[in-house]
DNA sequence: TGTGAAACTGCATCGTC
DNA sequence: GACGATGCAGTTTCACA
């Protein structure tokens, strides 16, 4: 993990389709070397997938929300998540709530109806996110690359 | 935007760094075909974007928390985040706060140092993440695709 | 690890329907 | 909108440093 493996890493983030040629050419390197150096970055799990972003309002979904959920019964409710579309992302969390969830649906009135399903399993408190200012920021400084 | 888009979006998703040959093999469609669905998508914005997933611990970076923010001053908040390398992901929110923000730091120390370095703006509650149950689950389910 | 060369594969483009 | 053909670009592999 040396600079021009950050390099890599704060380029295939920025754009995962990007070819290696091109990769190359930009920190003067061989294509091979590139390759190789993609390979192992992959092969040692600092790369774990590449994935395109998609719109939700441009799918239909206009509401997204972050639900904190205090359950009862852990294991039964880890379930319902693994199942629900419309959960996007889903943490463990310490403090007084124990999971955090993000929620993509159509309308308010697709989540209301997410949430009325979820009453079963315990209490949660909704925030809903008016506007997203960013996402995904590297984790790679520019100092690190 | 009909069944093949889906499924173009779903594979795309899952794996943004497959060929459009393979992508063409799997949709038994032709590759100048599928080449130009996904020129549509990107135009019209269903794709936003392509990324590599990286591991944060494997960069050393070994706390994920949530926090909710209160701030007084928002302009002045908004471009302290954009410059803070901790916010990986910034929302506005509805409710009793106003700001909901995911940072990643390398420890325990230095989130509580980051949040410090928050202070002068407002008020905030941190929610440490315990574990990732899953992240970033796809938009597409199995019905449209 | 990195390089250059060669064979192979994938992609952009165009004419056709 | 989709297809087939084609020339160019990118990738894989390998011998060598």
């Amino acid at each position: 993990m040396d600079r021009i493996d950050n390099q890599i890493l704060s380029i295939i983030h920025e754009n995962a389709r990007i070819t290696v040629s091109e990769m190359s050419r930009k920190i003067a390197m061989s294509q091979p070397a590139v390759t190789e150096r993609l390979r192992r970055l992959e092969e040692q799990g600092v790369i774990t997938g590449y994935r395109a972003v998609l719109s939700p309002s441009k799918l239909g979904k206009y509401t997204t929300a972050f639900v904190l959920f205090k359950s009862k019964n852990c294991k039964e409710f880890e379930e319902f998540g693994e199942a629900a579309p419309e959960i996007v992302d889903f943490y463990r969390t310490s403090g007084e709530y124990n999971y955090l969830l993000k929620v993509v649906t159509e309308t308010s009135e697709t989540l209301e109806a997410f949430l009325e399903s979820c009453n079963t399993f315990g209490f949660s408190s909704t925030l809903v996110v008016l506007s997203t200012r960013f996402e995904d920021k590297g984790l790679i400084t520019s100092q690190d690359a």
